[in-house]
Parts: structure tokens; C-alpha cells; sequence
DNA sequence: TATGAATGAGAGTTCATTCAT
DNA sequence: CATGAATGAACTCTCATTCAT
């Protein structure tokens, strides 16, 4: 990514996660990065592209995150904690990256199609977590597929609890929704 | 709510479940309807107001399902239980009128807010059932209100499940999410 | 064509006259108009539909004149003379009119092939009064729909004699330009 | 004309002939001369420059191959045959590049004005030959310049020919548009 | 000679809202 | 109560041209 992509990509995100999609204005996204109008769409075909190359490169991000955070990890649970941990830190973290794709992720439009399309990636991430400690018999193994479901909409509701109580710290559920999670895919 | 107000309020909800808040138009909600462009503003300040007014309503509808269909029973545990299968029924049900809550939520614009506020109620409902199970040393005790939002987080879990594997019937996710959560928030 | 349509349409008759129909811009064919622009999209899908609304609306005129002025007469000859006639008088009276038409029939975008499928029904109104003068044993009766294209090109090309000649009456060439067709199509 | 500047000639042929003037852009002659942007505009001072140069090498090439076809020819009438039949050997051949001119020859712009003066030397090379054949008695000798412009509107009928019936084989109308030519300038 | 990143004016289009009837 | 024509600000996107390298 060169120098004015990468100006241009951090205007977008900010953008994005201030306002959301449709809030956002090209106007605005090229005089926060300080570029001609045109220059956005010399790096990018669209508004949409560089929304989903934001959501990609965010989501890679992620998952890089989370392997290296467990790849040092022996057991199971341990990693599945340590899943949880990195994730929920990340949720608070980037929360107005989160917030972007929790606005965008529910409708039909192409861009919406394909943000699905690169979350799906992260859910498979999370299945194999869960897939393993299952294989060793540490948790509940019926329904992984659900689990993970069930996982990442506890990752949003910690989003709902940031948008709610604005003024307090999240990380103060942290722990809390770790139980939860750690709990409901059936610890042993 | 008169027979035109009631046309106009059906009209919406159709358009936005359809196509989400922003790409529902003045234009087609009165078409929808079959009334002239300014009726809509003659029953309605505005088309946030319309989307406020659908939220407001079926949010109540919903919390009069769960308040009817758990009062005959008296185990809090068995309360909770159905608080979890009429709400999971309700997503799977009205599964567009949520999608439309859940993409319209994160932001912070009036009508966002708004529907926060709204949400809260149904927030509070929620932790009555989660408290009375506390007291009773059913489950445990220790930050119910954390629970709420991870109540929530998996109620939207199941619309994710929809939204990505639009042939299956989400049906069949409903017992294994409501064991999810009754672990999750640690039933003894 | 209620009253504000008719505005819009004699606007931008006379912007895609002047200028052609790329350099024709809707904030100046509104400007003329005296209308906002979303009025012109209220009245018309886009600048195209409106581009084929004139040539239609033009057309038929020119369909009507053309009637009107040879439905009087008997000899297929005599008609054949008045369409010749009536069509250059036309085209030198519109010959803005005429100067859009020639410069978008030649491409293939959709306006420019529904331009041309208009023009179909003016080449079979010609071919009617060719085909009687034929049937008649008055002129060259073989290849008539060649004959229809030949004079289509030679009404074209009074309108490069203004253009080149900008300072010249073109009714001096209405004469010598029957006679060419006259002899051109065969009249025995 | 070096080999940077053909190469983007015929890009450039290529694209105006395809899509015509307005529809072809600089970055699309550019990526199928396989060259970069900026080395339009080190051969070309604009988009306009590239048209006029095409324009003008084009005529020029027509030009020669009528005056060649012809030279050998001693019979004013035979060589106004020959030239009939060259320029729509040739308007059959590269109808695309036609179909550009009577695209662009209609309007004001600076490359349509240049256009025409362009034309102006083909039409009196036309004007050469009528005049030869008028001055031996062999056809009507009056108004031979309006007879040049009918020739030159027969020229483009033919093109309409091929853009309405896209399926047919232009050649059959060649003879038959000759024989209307011949006939339209009164060949004795 | 050649490059290609950057430009920015300007295009067509959308749509929530208003208001005279 | 209801209408629908009219509005205009705001939007995304295009593309010929420039210029430092």
C-alpha cells in the first residue's frame, strides 16, 4: 500500500467509523486525507471499494492478531480464553471499526454481500478453535457452526454495552463475558 | 393510529424490513401505501419519525408476546426459558424488521439514539426475568446486567445464522442457542 | 404536455440545438427553463428521455407537415415533389432540429439507437410515397428502400450546405436539390 | 510520424471508431497503445489534436486512392463511376471512421469547425470531377456545388444503410446508389 | 522521451421536504 | 385531510489535463 493509498485508507476509516457507510461523503474522506477528490478514485474504483478494502485489511489484522496471540498456547481452553480475550480487547479497542461492521452487515447491497463474504473467513478462524477443544473433549462438541455464531454476537454485545454506557469501561465486562462465552459452548 | 396513519405505518415497515432505513424512499412508502407523497407528512414529522414510530410499536408488540406468554408460568428457569423461545421465534419471524434494528443501532444519529433509548426498555424487561432467577439462587448472580447485553448479542447471532445460510430454516438453531445461553448465564 | 413540461422541453430544445447533446448540461437546460434541477426529473427519467422525448415529439411533426401538406394532392409525382419540398423546407426552418439528430444517429448507445428506431417510422412514411409513384410505372420502381436512404443522405446534406455556407440562404438550393432526388429516384 | 505517435494514431483510430469521440477516453487510447498517459501529450497537445490528426490523415489516404483509381481513367463520366464506387468501396470498408465524422461534423466546437474545413478539401476534389464532366456536356452543369454536397449526403445514406440493417451486406446497395447518383446529377 | 500520480471542475442523479391548492 | 408538483442541496463518479521525476 503505498503513501496516498494509506493516507486515504486511514481518512476512510475514520470517516466510516465516526459516521457510518452512507454519513460518510467522498468530499469529506478526501479533505481529511488532504487529497483531490479525484486522487480517491485513482487508488480506488468506488466508495464501496474502499470499504471493503478496509473491512479486509481490518479483518486481517484481526486474525492475525488472534493466531499470534494462541500459537504459543498448549491447551484448548486456554486458547479459546485467550480467543476471547484478544477479541473482546480488539472490540474496545476498534470499537468504531466494529460499529461500521455491525451497521453495515445486515442488509442485501453488494457491499454488504461482501462484507459477509470476508467475515466468513473469521468464522472459520473461530470454528477451529472451537473444533479442536471439542476433538479433545473440553467442551460441548454439538453445533460448533452455532457456537460460532453464538460467539460473535457476544463479541456485539459488547459494542451495545460501549454505546449504552458511554461513560464507563468496557473492559470492566470483559472478564465477565469471557464467563459467558466460556460457559455457554459448554466447558467441562 | 387511524386507517390512514395504519396504511402508512404497514407501507414503512414493509419498505424498510425490504431494503433497510436508507434506501427505502419517501417516494416508495406512499406508493407502497397508495397515498400522495405528502400524506406521509401529514401523519408523520418525518421519515425519521416514521422509522421511530415502527420501532416503538413493534418493540412493544414484542414485549407484550413475552410478558403473555410467560405469566402462567412460575419457575423462573422455565421463564427464562421462554423468554429465549418467544424471542428467538421473533427474530426468526419478523427476521427483516430486525435486520433493520440491528444495522440502524450503532450510530449516533437522532434516530439511532432514539432506537437506543427504545431498546433500553426492552433491556429492562429482559433483566427483571435475569434477576428473578437470580434471587431465587437459580443461576448465577453476579453481573446481570452484562448478561443482558449478552442476551441480546445472541438474540442477533441467530439473524447472522439467517443471514448466512439463507436455505436453511434457522429453526433448527433455536434449542441449541437457548442451552447456549441458559449455560451462559449459569443456570444451576 | 402540461405547462412545465412544455418549458422543459422547448429548454432543452434549444440547449441541444446549440450545443449538441454532451455539451448540453441539465443545470443548463433547467437555468433556461426558469426550474429547479430536480425538476426536470420529476417531468422526465434523465437527460436522455428527455433527449428522446424531442426527437419523437419533433418527428411527429415533421410526419404531420409532411401529411398534411401532400393529402390534397393526386399525382404520385406531384407528392413526391411536395415531400421533397415540405422535408428541406423543414429541415432549413429546424435545422438546429435536424444538426442533433445527425450528430447522434450514428453511434450505439442506447439513446442513439432509439433515435434511429424513431427515424424507422419517417423512412416508411418516404417509402410510401416512393412505392405509389413506383406502383404507378412513374419512376424507377427497383431497390426502393435504397431510394428511401439516398434521400434521407441528400435532406443531410442541406444541412453541411448551411453549415459550410453559414452565410447563404439554403432556399437557394431547395430547387436544384429537388431536381437532383427528382432525377435520382428515377421519374420517368 | 515516428513510431510512438503511430502507435497511438492507431489506438486512437481504433477508439473513436468504436465508441466515437466523447465515449473514448484518454486512458483508454493510452492503455491500447500501450503506452502511458503522459505520452498522449508529448505526440498530442489534446484529445481534440489526436481527432484532427485522425481526421486529416484519413481524408488524405481516401484522397489518394480516388485520384489513384481515376488517373488511368480518360471518360469524365467513367471517372465520376470510379469515384463513386472508391468512396463507397471505402465508406463500406472503414464505415466506423465515417460513422465518426458524421458524428462530430455537425456541431461548433473547435475540432467540429476544423472537421469541416478538413472535409472541405475532399469536397472540392468532387467538385474536380463534376466540373470536368460538366464542362464536356456529359452531365447538367448547374449548381455543380450543391450537386457536390448531394453527393456527399448520398455518401452518408449509405452508412444509415448499415447501421439499420446491421445483418445485410452493404455491397448490394452499391450499384443501385451509384446508378441514383449518376441519374441525381443528370448524366446525359 | 516517457511516465503515472494527482488534480478539480463539472457532470447526471437522488430524495426528504415544502406548500399552494 | 389529502395532494403532488416543485425544490435544491448533496451525492457519487468521470476524465482531460498537468507536472515532477
Amino acid at each position: 500500500m503505498n503513501k496516498t493509498k494509506k493516507i486515504i485508507f486511514e481518512a476512510a476509516i475514520k470517516a466510516f467509523s465516526q459516521k457510518g457507510y452512507h454519513k460518510s461523503t467522498m468530499d469529506e474522506i478526501a479533505e481529511t486525507a488532504g487529497v483531490a477528490k479525484g486522487t480517491l478514485y485513482y487508488h480506488f474504483k468506488s466508495k464501496e471499494d474502499i470499504f471493503k478494502f478496509i473491512i479486509d485489511e481490518g479483518l486481517k489484522m484481526m486474525e492475525e492478531e488472534i493466531i499470534d496471540k494462541t500459537k504459543h498456547l498448549e491447551n484448548p481452553i486456554e486458547k479459546l480464553r485467550m480467543v476471547c480475550k484478544v477479541q473482546l480487547d480488539l472490540v474496545i479497542k476498534y470499537i468504531e471499526f466494529f460499529k461500521t461492521i455491525l451497521s453495515q452487515m445486515w442488509g442485501d447491497e453488494e457491499r454488504q454481500n461482501q462484507l459477509r463474504e470476508i467475515l466468513n473467513r473469521y468464522f472459520n478462524l473461530i470454528e477451529g478453535y472451537l473444533q479442536e477443544a471439542a476433538d479433545a473433549g473440553l467442551i460441548d462438541g454439538t453445533d460448533i457452526k452455532v457456537k460460532v455464531y453464538n460467539f460473535f454476537g457476544i463479541m456485539a454485545s459488547t459494542v451495545v454495552y460501549s454505546l449504552i454506557h458511554k461513560d464507563k469501561n468496557a473492559n470492566d465486562i470483559i472478564e465477565e463475558t469471557i464467563e459467558f462465552i466460556m460457559r455457554g459452548i459448554g466447558k467441562r
